[in-house]
DNA sequence: AATTTCATGTAACCAGTTACATGATTCA
DNA sequence: TGAATCATGTAACTGGTTACATGAAATT
């Protein structure tokens, strides 16, 4: 048996999802189709078979409830163990290739902190994605200083898009922090 | 034969990159690997299979350097039609769902529109990216204000922090149109 | 009566990832 | 001599897309 985790971006935004509250197929589709997670996929072909890959990994349980009809409805449920890999999940530092190349899926991470671990862990994600965000511009400016007299117009603009996107990130992460550190009660 | 087309952000990144000059998959590799477009794939796993598609739609050409050895280096170059198809790719009206989902395609379309197609496209790009952002970034407004009360804080900050994305993406756009009217001149 | 919504799923296809393979050339 | 770099490629696997299929229940 091939050990199975939450094994795309998809999957993480079931699990939290369904950490919130048993839901179905189709709900969590709605929820994608009509909600600002749209950027996830809401095909039947992508989210079926990610909810039957987590519960071959014992991370979700479905139960059917209306038993006796053609196409039942199947409501799933985190396990216990499902709870511990999406905390676990959550927990994990984050690097400097997340913060490049699966902004999408900190985002993600961050949406279901609150509720799952708690502002200590919050505070710690903002403290590292800040960190990591801010080294990576100070990558990119080094290699905009270097190249800029030799990119074309378009290529700076490119590239400073990209900066402006790290930097929006970190003031946002910024704000954020103090906004938690004024208030004493989070909900 | 089924007909292909410019079929990834990959295979635009590459068509580009040819279209200034020629390289060959291992040029292309460096590139991906060491400068700012490091968001593509540098594997050549993806690279060489996606050299091979072009080569078979006609849109690239590879001539062998180093014929008599036993690895040839192979550097493509663009054909006509391969130019044609990169051009009507850059030319293609931004839709809301680019702006949405795809938006480092754009920034890579946005990179080589000044040499291919110059001033006037650049600007009616950047318009189309600017109109199309900022009733974007009215929907999640909206819907911000609909549901502020009923998130969580950190379902509410990730929300903002799409918004901000969105804002510094129009925010980058109207600087980048301004830089292009005062100066008459691009290069 | 007709259309939409509820609800779950499959099948073919597609591009990217990971890992492996080959062997020449250059450099320490 | 041994390591790194040049250079191209394949094979198995993975997850997502597109398109299709089924049929009950609710709405117009």
């Amino acid at each position: 048996m091939t050990i199975r985790n939450i094994d795309s971006t998809l999957s993480l935004a079931i699990m939290g999802l369904i950490s919130y509250q048993s839901m179905s197929g189709y709900d969590l589709r709605k929820v994608f189709i009509s909600t600002a997670m749209r950027q996830f996929s809401a095909s039947p072909g992508a989210i079926y078979p990610a909810l039957r890959r987590l519960e071959e990994a014992g991370l979700i349980k479905g139960e059917i409830e209306k038993k006796n009809t053609l196409r039942p409805r199947k409501v799933y449920t985190l396990t216990s163990s499902g709870l511990d890999a999406l905390k676990e999940n959550l927990s994990q530092p984050v690097s400097q290739d997340d913060v490049i190349w699966r902004t999408d899926a900190l985002m993600l991470r961050f949406t279901f902190i609150c509720e799952l671990l708690g502002k200590e862990k919050m505070l710690k994600f903002l403290e590292e994605f800040l960190g990591e965000t801010e080294a990576y511009i100070k990558v990119l400016e080094k290699e905009h200083e270097a190249l800029r007299k030799v990119m074309s117009f378009c290529s700076r603009s490119s590239f400073e898009h990209g900066i402006a996107v790290y930097r929006s990130n970190a003031r946002w992460a910024k704000r954020i922090i103090e906004e938690i550190q004024k208030q004493g009660e989070i909900k």
